[in-house]
DNA sequence: CTCTTGACACCTAGGTGCGAACTT
DNA sequence: AAGTTCGCACCTAGGTGTCAAGAG
């Protein structure tokens, strides 16, 4: 859809010399050698091929499966912001205007920290929640139901020097993995999307019925 | 018991000027102005009059009433770290040799933080655990079963100068609420504590008979 | 005897999809 | 007809004191 891609070692960046449309696009030593690699590989892919969808609520809903990312190649000692948003994929043409939903960075919440501690453990998007309330004041992510999104994740150096908005386009670096990118939905469109969450998320347990479903999550951690 | 301290709003600071032996005991600004009062002041007097115990378990317990502090006076724009630590008062002559806990520090979670962010709401150690086990990888801490503590609060500012370490003893201020005191234990010694921590904990709900009871958790909210 | 440990029932707090009701 | 909302039963995760059993 988007050409090739890496997807379980990912080094692609989607906006890396793309974004600001600058020429030169050398990046700091401090993001240069950053690598990304996204955690529930096999999950995640088994939800890609049947079409992703994350349930949006008005209150706020968690996606499931979770962003979740093991980082390596970063300074130890430089401090740096982690955050997510997610990119618009193709436009449904229901035959209605869309809805410019405001586009929100997501701040991981341990941010700002040291690369050392980023490094050291599984980084985990877990609190972040996807809403189609184009109100939302508890800082969820907006997105427009029965629209097809792709997360995007960003690590931002945060540079010490004075003047250092000057090197702004230099100081950070995006990560994209393309069997992450989902539909937006307030109701499941997809009976397998539906039979895959609550076979493989433990707070769905409650649904399952066959012992093919339980076998699954153990298999899953 | 320690001589007369203000209590609701508490600006005695115990170490202040009593720590490191300096006879020039001047602030810097960013902590001379800082004010700190105790919340839920008239639940943990309550508590102080019948003798607070605190359980300890091997795990680790949180603390019931939970330290929690509303802060004024910071710099806004200044960094703070916030942390914990338990004095021992009277020592227990049991007639064996009392074991010398390793004395911890316990980082507030957002630490650091900016004076903004600290006062503008209430500051929370609710993810604080006590424990008996000397042997603790969890982090928590380490209090001697029996013994009586004086909980204590520290406000360090972050000083971005260069050899800030000198003026380590100016950079910080401390303060201490007498009626947080208590005893650490295994097991409630006083039935009269009991009956105040099911009245008033939510997570001993289960435990509640009279309506009394009730009644009582409802005014605390 | 005093103090500690650990399994337990009972809560709080909040994340699931379901299905009926509602909106457009 | 298609999409959204909301109360619900059912879970996970973890904070309570109780009580019987264990340790010294």
């Amino acid at each position: 859809m988007d050409g090739p891609h890496l997807s379980r070692s990912c080094e692609l960046s989607l906006p890396c010399c793309a974004d600001g449309g600058s020429l030169s696009c050398t990046k700091t030593p401090q993001v240069s050698g950053v690598r990304v690699q996204l955690e529930m590989h096999a999950l995640w892919q088994q939800f890609d091929q049947l079409g992703t969808e994350m349930i949006v609520t008005k209150a706020g809903r968690r996606m499931f499966p979770t962003f979740q990312v093991q980082i390596s190649g970063m300074d130890p000692t430089a401090e740096y912001v982690l955050l997510m948003d997610f990119i618009p994929l193709t436009i449904k043409d229901t035959g209605r205007a869309d809805v410019i939903a405001p586009s929100r960075m997501h701040f991981h919440p341990d941010s700002p920290a040291c690369g050392a501690q980023w490094m050291k453990q599984t980084v985990s998007f877990d609190t972040l929640k996807l809403t189609n309330n184009l109100l939302d004041y508890n800082g969820h992510m907006i997105l427009n139901s029965m629209h097809r999104y792709q997360p995007r994740f960003h690590v931002v150096y945060v540079d010490p020097a004075p003047n250092s908005h000057l090197n702004a386009n230099r100081n950070f670096c995006s990560f994209s993995f393309p069997e992450t990118r989902f539909m937006a939905v307030t109701a499941y469109q997809n009976h397998r999307i539906t039979q895959l969450k609550i076979a493989s998320n433990p707070f769905a347990k409650g649904f399952r019925t066959t012992d093919l479903q339980d076998r699954e999550q153990r298999s899953w951690g």
